[in-house]
DNA sequence: CGCATATTCAACCATTCAGTTGACGATCCC
DNA sequence: GGGATCGTCAACTGAATGGTTGAATATGCG
């Protein structure tokens, strides 16, 4: 019986997926639109996309013959929060978080959406 | 070639190597008090270990027969960073961040360590 | 030295995962 | 109705994963 962590890191380990989701943070899209820029086939595609429902990352809605994929978010703060208690500071104490956060902004930036990453 | 965030989230998706990460939070420890309280061989927690240590989530260190583990959050903060950046808050807006801090400390209430989450 | 402890290695097994291809069910539109 | 498009399903493949057991390697100690 997986857990929601389970799913959700699971969900987050594959850099297709992730590009995926850095893709749906710009604006929601259709099913053959998030496979286009890949060069792998729709039904991989469709089935990375069930994955990222399953962990409740995105949701999916039909309207006609088009299926829209949109981000969803909020099971992102679990996990984050559980990261967070790892990182050994209090997240209450915002001072430290913000120490935390001027010094990881660089990291960030080496991260470069919407390509592999 | 894997990337950083690939083996960071990959490790994490494991329900025991979370219970070792958060075991490691409270002390360091050695491979076998690592291993007590799980269900499995002790070549199983080893392969753990490594999994974990190839993300650079802990670091072991050898004294003499005994190999001691210690948790190395600072892997945590680019995936931190990187599922932040999903969540749709500018990193920066700590009021932003504190209103989410709040209502997302219940959903860490339901994580319980050092028992499998 | 010789034994016990600590950890890893090697080989193996079952399951899951990421991908493919081809067929199929819906839906739109002429 | 009939053809084109959208998306999933089913079956298959190869590779990775999580676990096992038994042997091997270090190291500490009497």
């Amino acid at each position: 019986m997986p857990t929601n962590l389970d799913t959700v890191f699971a969900a987050l380990a594959d850099p297709t997926r992730r590009s995926i989701l850095t893709m749906l943070l710009e604006d929601d899209m259709t099913v053959t639109d998030v496979a286009e820029p890949f060069h792998m086939s729709l039904a991989a595609i469709s089935k990375h996309l069930t994955v990222l429902v399953e962990a409740r990352l995105i949701t999916q809605e039909k309207r006609g013959r088009v299926k829209w994929c949109k981000l969803e978010p909020d099971a992102l703060q679990t996990a984050s929060v559980w990261m967070q208690s790892l990182g050994q500071f209090d997240p209450l104490d915002l001072d430290a978080f913000e120490r935390f956060l001027e010094t990881e902004l660089e990291a960030e930036k080496r991260i470069s959406p919407p390509k592999d990453i």
